[in-house]
DNA sequence: CGCGGCATCAACCAATTGGTTGATTCAGCC
DNA sequence: GGCTGAATCAACCAATTGGTTGATGCCGCG
């Protein structure tokens, strides 16, 4: 049985330092490349898919400084531009909102890890994600179950959108101007973000939101 | 020359396995025990400095999750809460803003480093700090210097206040009532709020006020 | 004493937000 | 095909927020 091939992408050499001695013990998986964004992280693919020596996981961060961040590289990597077929992405990262676990659920994540996990769960979620299955965090995890039981009160994708733009203090009309829309279609948008969040006005749907786990600290 | 004794701090696995390794690769270093928040910093330098074997640097992240965060340590640690003379403490981590880089210098912390920085950087850090001086990353030293050079408004306790009810969804009569203040009162000082963050409306304030730390979770 | 900063308050008007009602289109599902 | 949810848009009015001008009183400091 061959070893998983696994690229790590993080932008901090500490975190990439760490997930190398992590996986070096890990039997059955060898780090192969790493990669300190997005961009890089797709080149380095493209490059290791020409020689004919595949990567069979990425695990990546969402955030990277400067560079391609992990959601957008997700969607390329997806996309097949580093490679056919693509392999899955397993994200390890500190963000736990429903924001940001939408946005890489979305653009093809195969799971989602908390880098505050132990060992033992990386390594499950590693083996997991590479043998084609879904790997959550235990938190992530109880969070979609929660949607699925309570599917009325979850935001919308684009009522998400519109909340984490408020809350780095846009008004209507420049969250309108921002996403092309009218503004009549933003205030009705808010309107639904009130009704799921039981409030009424925009700072308490903040707070709410940021307590929730909804989005993120600014 | 005796190796530098360091314990680390950091509420991520993967990241103290990533020190660990890095600095595992530095002449003259030995990590002689690790802690996953400043209650647990506290106690494994009071245990090591009963056994005769002092910490000589404490490298410790800001965010520990739900421990004791990295500020409060630092400065319990400089008041020999944990033994004396107290060892000096490098913080490494991701934020840098003014408000965090301040509060850790404030609280005592002889050196400032983010996670993004190569290791030489880091070691060079690690023993200009052991050593007793200053080890800042030069972006946070240039933030510094900035900060001292254009000292920033800050708001009075009143404006504080006002900010603190307005950003957990208070509107500006609700704020007033809990005050047993006018809503005039309200207002003015939310002007001047505005005025000090160089924002024209309340959610922009409280994202201002987010990000320079000014205010913490609602 | 004069000054500045802080807290408090009011009046007035402009601008934005919140609430309601109504509508259309599209995609997915049964 | 019918239904539902999501996205989009409009009109209209009520409520709140933002901006400006002006004022008073208290405290600490030089």
């Amino acid at each position: 049985m061959p070893d998983i091939r696994v690229l790590l992408v993080d932008d901090h050499p500490v975190v990439r330092a760490g997930l190398r001695a992590m996986l070096a013990d890990f039997d059955g998986v060898t780090v192969v490349s790493e990669a300190a964004d997005g961009g890089a992280a797709l080149a380095e693919l493209s490059r290791l898919h020409a020689l004919g020596e595949p990567v069979d996981l990425v695990l990546m961060d969402l955030q990277m400084g400067g560079g391609m961040d992990g959601v957008t590289a997700t969607g390329r990597i997806k996309a097949g531009e580093a490679g056919s077929p693509p392999p899955p992405v397993l994200i390890l990262t500190t963000y736990d909102t429903d924001a940001d676990i939408l946005a890489a659920v979305e653009a093809g994540a195969a799971g989602y890890m908390l880098k505050d996990a132990p060992p033992e769960q990386i390594r499950q979620a590693v083996v997991s994600a590479a043998a084609g299955q879904t790997a959550l965090a235990p938190g992530v995890a109880a969070k979609l179950m929660g949607h699925l039981r309570n599917p009325e009160t979850a935001l919308s994708p684009r009522e998400l959108q519109i909340l984490e733009l408020l809350a780095t203090g846009l008004g209507n009309r420049a969250i309108a101007r921002q996403l092309f829309i009218s503004e009549a279609t933003v205030k009705t948008h808010l309107v639904h973000i009130y009704g799921k969040l039981v409030v009424d006005n925009r700072t308490a749907a903040i707070s709410v939101a940021r307590q929730k786990r909804i989005i993120r600290d600014s």
